[in-house]
DNA sequence: GCTAGGTACCATGCCTCACAAGGTACCTAG
DNA sequence: CTAGGTACCTTGTGAGGCATGGTACCTAGC
């Protein structure tokens, strides 16, 4: 059975989407509809709020980020999100890990290539 | 809590060290033992034989690879495992979904960079 | 008023898969 | 006949993506 390439991405973005949700961070605080919105728009990293919500909250948990609530002018109250100090050191991880890893599977993909 | 790169490296593999085994495939049947050695070699892709058998056993009931024991000279038997037609379909598709994806997290960790 | 629809948040449960740990069996060397 | 290397496999745990459904606030139209 050949699997769809919606659910190859699902697992691709496993243990990635958490850190380009903090990468999308290092701009300035933003909540959490902007955010799905903005790692929706591709239709690759992202696949809706049911994805978003546990993630925050697990980044809010170990300290990552660190929220406040803000008034909106068109709608309910809005929870920004914002990096703190180990936030941006596990970005830094990540980046550092992200890297070899990439190439590791693009030099798997590529030899014995026709 | 500033999570370690092994951890991120074990939920990066995910969904990607699969087509990574096939990938080895392509050029020649193997087997389990000296698949996992490969993809071992430079401690990014693989961590042992945990993960490889079943991952290994998920691929035959997929069909996506098949199989055959032969004898060894110095050991037990082997079970060699080969590309099927829908393996290398697979594969494909899989290739297919990683460039997009590996460039979204690549123009995501970019954007915002100092 | 009051209903409809958009905005915004969150919780629950399922399923998949990497990994650790432990187990079986074959072969060779001393 | 035991030690160690080779080779295979199974079981259980935990993490995390996602579907689903739910709550609450606000504005617009009547």
């Amino acid at each position: 059975m050949v699997p769809s390439e919606e659910g190859i991405l699902t697992n691709l973005r496993r243990g990635a989407v958490e850190y380009c949700v903090l990468a999308s961070l290092r701009g300035g605080a933003s909540y959490g509809r902007d955010i799905a919105q903005q790692l929706s728009a591709d239709g690759v990293l992202m696949n809706g709020e049911g994805t978003l919500y546990p993630l925050l909250a697990r980044l809010r948990k170990s300290g990552l980020v660190e929220t406040h609530w803000q008034e909106s002018t068109s709608g309910p109250p809005r929870r920004y999100y914002a990096l703190t100090g180990e936030g941006e050191r596990a970005l830094e991880v990540f980046i550092r890990a992200w890297s070899p890893f990439r190439s590791a599977v693009d030099s798997s993909l590529g030899e014995g290539e026709q």
